[in-house]
DNA sequence: TTTGAAGATGATAATGGTTCTCATTTGCAA
DNA sequence: TTGCAAATGAGAACCATTATCATCTTCAAA
């Protein structure tokens, strides 16, 4: 199941739409994992379906909700968005070239969790967002 | 040297001018450590001081690129200012009462250097928010 | 298959945080 | 005290995002 089903509108709630569809496909095609609403919203006009910014917006929101998407809040103001994968990872965003990679370690991930315990925390979710640069060559990675 | 000193602002290249004192004197009252923009301008209000928010919104700015505040990036827009005591730490945010608690752990730190070295990156900065709710009674923290 | 109403869309206005513009004021070295 | 570069403040401008609302779709029921 990577192309979109209707299931998976269906299945959160949502009437299966053509923005929707699009939308979904967009991520699922895979090209870039990581886009803001702007990005998403040009990219499907590039693929010549008329959409409207307020709907990407909209729909990218309902996605989130639904837990097909994750919504992320990194520097520069504008949140971006990533298909749900159902695996928890945290990013390093190189500060040149805006690329972004995952990580998962699951060390990190249990110390969180024991540093806001002890603090009488009960964690709902956390951001670790790594900002650096592409170390090798001129910025090995894509833009 | 808790009171603000002129020297602070020249020692960070900036002249030392009435917004900008009283803003310092601000932060290093301590009573609120993690200000936005908003809150700045309108605690200055309160105290009397007749400012612009144009020029608090530059002074932040200012005062973060002089190393003398540090800003986060939370979840929900509006980024965040406390003065910088040098020494790094995290975050965990309650979700709740916005109650902002810091923390640091040696072990987080070490690793995340780790993962970024290790996938060719060389660490700008980064910022790990853990969300969060105040666990018992009816937060005990303030507002 | 047609139909109708709830829900979705899209153009545009509105919002909220932040930055820019520019005329006026201030800090400070000479 | 003076002169000017730098700083300020009021308001316009900006940008990402959300709200409004008239029109258009989807889909279940007939």
């Amino acid at each position: 199941m990577d192309k979109p089903q209707p299931d998976d509108l269906k299945d959160a709630g949502l009437k299966s739409t053509v923005p929707r569809l699009n939308i979904l496909a967009l991520f699922k095609s895979g090209q870039e994992r990581h886009m803001s609403a702007e990005d998403v919203y040009k990219q499907l006009l590039a693929n010549g379906d008329d959409v409207g910014l307020a709907t990407v917006y909209r729909v990218l929101t309902q996605f989130e909700q639904a837990g097909l998407l994750v919504r992320h809040y990194f520097e520069g103001g504008k949140s971006v968005f990533e298909l749900n994968q159902g695996k928890h990872h945290d990013h390093i965003v190189c500060l040149q070239c805006g690329h972004v990679e995952e990580f998962y370690d699951a060390a990190i991930e249990s110390r969180q969790e024991k540093v806001a315990t002890e603090r009488g925390f009960a964690v709902h979710n956390h951001s670790l967002h790594i900002y650096a640069d592409c170390v090798n060559k001129a910025c090995p990675h894509k833009h």
